[in-house]
DNA sequence: TTATTACATAAGTATATACTTATATAAGTA
DNA sequence: TACTTATATAAGTATATACTTATGTAATAA
């Protein structure tokens, strides 16, 4: 579990709308289905996905699956774009330095 | 040029690679064609993805171009993240409040 | 001029992955 | 019990995309 998962995970739109859906506050899988125009099995392959890149949790209730967000999937991607936004700052502050 | 360009840019690994090189300093096609074991025009491919979500720009040297990353691509990206992880953080909070 | 270097574009291929339908499993319901 | 609901898994398909080779174009060199 890297930020290489979350990276990749978040670059699917649907799963993006997944993670939008959980913003508003956990859910079952057929209140996830709701929200995107795929089938069922699609959500859960997807689900499955953001779970290895922990982005989400889940829990039984009865026979349903109440899904939530996690933190722990986007430490490390949040640190690798903060690390990158200062690495590609100070190259362009250099780039712009020469160039004057 | 929006969050999900810089997004789906970064989630290819050879694209990152190409970025990684980027980081120690501006060079040609040649010089990133040298890190990553693909051919000469997968390289500017790559390229020309990452200059479409504004995360490299590119500029003529004789008969060189000399790619240099540009922080533009990552500004709404970044924003992007930081979003979500506050609105991740929220939820994760309120759930743990739930529970107790 | 011809040749070479540096890169981009064209066009086709190969593969990863997002999807489908079908089915299995487990929990609730009549 | 049988039936339905909720979800996951299996297996195959369809498509996006990362790749290839071939070629085009522009700049430098001989």
């Amino acid at each position: 579990m890297t930020y290489i998962n979350s990276l990749e995970a978040l670059a699917d739109p649907t799963r993006r709308a997944l993670i939008e859906r959980l913003v508003k506050g956990s859910c079952s899988v057929s209140e996830l289905n709701a929200v995107v125009s795929v089938s069922q099995p699609a959500v859960s392959q997807h689900l499955s996905v953001l779970k290895s890149a922990g982005l989400v949790t889940v829990k039984k209730e009865g026979a349903r699956r109440i899904y939530s967000l996690a933190p722990d999937g986007l430490v490390e991607l949040r640190r690798y774009i903060e690390n990158l936004w200062d690495d590609v700052l100070a190259a362009f502050q250099l780039a712009a330095d020469n160039q004057a």
